[in-house]
Parts: C-alpha cells; sequence; structure tokens
DNA sequence: ATTGTAATGATTTTATTTTGCAACTTCCTC
DNA sequence: GAGGAAGTTGCAAAATAAAATCATTACAAT
C-alpha cells in the first residue's frame, strides 16, 4: 500500500505534479475502495472524513490528473455519472466488468480476454488498438443461486450488496 | 424504411405505447442518421426540422423510451453526452465502436467478435452474459494514412498524444 | 525573505437531463 | 356523438454533474 503510493508519487512526480496532502488523501481512498467503482462524489465524501478541508473541486481535478496518467480509468456504466477505477499497476489494457442488471454489482475481470479480438480488429478494420472498454451486463452468480434456490443461510450472509 | 417504422410501431403497440407523430418523426431522424451517433440534443435539432413544434422533453422520454425497448442503445462515450444508436434488427447483442482518439470519428462493427469471449465468461465467472459494450480506442485507418505520408512510422508512435 | 509557479477551496457557470403539471389526444363505453 | 380514463405533450422549473473562475495559500528555488 505504501509502495503503492510511493510509485503513484514518482509517476506524478515524472510528470512534474506534487503528491499534495490532498491528493495522496483521494489516492489513499481509491486503493482503500479498490473493489468499488466510486464517483467523484463518493471519493469526495470519503476524503472529507480524512480531510475535511478538502473541496470537491480538488478532487475533481486529482481524479482529471489521475485519469492523465493512466492510474486511473474514468468509466461509465450508463447511469450519468462517471466513475473512477484504479488500474492494475503495469496493466497494459483496462480490465473489464460484469455489470448485474439484477442486483447492481459490478464485478471485475482484470485477466485480458480480448487479445485475439484486437487482433482481428487491428487486421481487418486497420485500427491500431490503444485501450478497450468492454462491460458485461447480464446476471451475476450471487443473483443466479438466489434465483434457482431457496435462499440459504450461508448465502444470504454472503451477500452484501445495496442499490 | 417505411416497414421498419411499421415494426417499431409494433414493438411499442405490444408494450401498450403509441407511435404518435413526436415519436415517429424522432424514429425517422434515428434511420435516417443510422451511421452517426446522435446525442439527445442532436436529435431534438432534427426533429424540430420536421415538426418544429416538438419538446426538448419529448425527444428525451422518446429516446428512453426507445432505449427500454431495446430499439436503440444509450452509448457514452467519455464526453459528458449520452448518445443513442439504433439496434440492427434482430441483432441479439450491441455492436461495437471504434473511437479514434486522433480525429474523434467513431466507426461501427456490426459482427459479433465477443462469442468465444463470452463463453469464457460464463464459464469462469458464472456469469449469464445478456448484452455487452466494446468500444476500441485507438488510431483510425485514416489518421493512421494521414500520419503516414508526412511522416515515418517510427516518428508517429512516438507521437504524444495531448488533451 | 522574496518571488514565481502550482495547487487549493469556495463559488459560479454551463450543460445535460429529468420532473411537475396543465392542456391536449385517443380510444373506449355508453 | 358525449363523457372519461389513460397516455402523451410542451413548457417551465428543478436537479445533476462537471468545469471554469478567481482570490488565496503553499512551496520550491532563488
Amino acid at each position: 500500500m505504501e509502495s503503492r503510493i510511493e510509485r503513484i508519487k514518482k509517476q506524478l512526480h515524472s510528470a512534474s505534479y506534487k503528491l499534495t496532502p490532498q491528493r495522496e488523501a483521494t489516492v489513499r481512498v481509491l486503493l482503500e475502495h479498490e473493489e468499488d467503482h466510486l464517483s467523484a462524489e463518493d471519493v469526495y465524501l470519503l476524503v472529507k472524513e480524512k480531510a475535511p478541508e478538502i473541496g470537491l473541486a480538488t478532487v475533481y481535478r486529482t481524479l482529471e490528473l489521475l485519469n492523465e496518467l493512466k492510474v486511473v480509468d474514468k468509466i461509465n456504466f450508463g447511469d450519468g455519472v462517471s466513475r473512477y477505477d484504479l488500474r492494475q499497476e503495469g496493466a497494459a489494457h483496462f480490465h473489464h466488468h460484469l455489470v448485474c442488471i439484477e442486483c447492481g454489482a459490478v464485478d471485475e475481470i482484470q485477466e485480458d480476454l480480448l487479445e485475439d479480438v484486437e487482433k482481428v480488429v487491428e487486421r481487418d478494420w486497420k485500427f491500431q488498438v490503444k485501450d478497450h472498454r468492454l462491460t458485461f451486463h447480464g446476471i451475476c452468480w450471487r443473483c443466479q443461486e438466489k434465483n434457482g434456490t431457496e435462499e440459504t443461510k450461508e448465502e444470504s450472509l454472503e451477500k452484501q450488496h445495496v442499490e
């Protein structure tokens, strides 16, 4: 965790930006919620708990900056808001998402499934792929179980998703 | 064209909605600009040419309705606006997009490239895929040619991208 | 210490999208 | 046809997200 912040700090420096306390607090929130897909507003509220004096504009600026540096990716699941998702360190491409249309859960796939598809696109469409966005919409394994069987205690204990 | 409107009309009716003149005008605009990726505002301005009395709110409501019926898909390429894209008739899945980071052009891929990937997702993640969104970001063939004529390949590979 | 530059926070502005509501059509039933 | 419910419309207002503005502050390099 600390070392990751160190590396992000270096990334900022090499683009001649500074890791200010506000920016560090923002990055920490992102690291601590790596599984989630926070909106700018979400990040703002969480950062505010640690650094109450921070302004929303700074959060927006920081997120935009991190986006430029490819530390985070800005995504959009169709609701109006942009969400910010940490990139895996060293990942050449953005990871994929599974959005459950029943419970709203968003799971991530870090594996790159598109190597072959990208080759086809480069060859057949002469399109030089730099990055991609792939999201599947469907039913997650939790909802499939929930629907298929009567719910057991263990299953309901595992349930943690809110809309 | 007329028959397509007829079929959309039937789709509306079967969900107990009506194809009002305003809705028909909106659908016609979408059909006439199938290649483009119009924003709600774009659609509004185009519909207004045929039916000047239409209100922007109606266009929004119509597009939302068509989205629910899976006649159009609402997409978002990262700029703030939602765009509305006609689905191919009978297409089980949404088509893909190639967004050029140099000239901003958006091309479509109707072919379904994801069959294999979806199988993997269903098997390995137990995720029942209903739909997908796939967008590639990169350099379109036009920009590659344009770059190639004025500079060597190495130069164009080195070129940095700003804003 | 002084200066120049970058960064910040509060506020305002812009843009997009949604909602509330009264008026207006449709399409039934009588 | 008259009456009525339901769906639809246009306008205006409101809600929302994001970006821009700007005076103030922090900080590194003199």
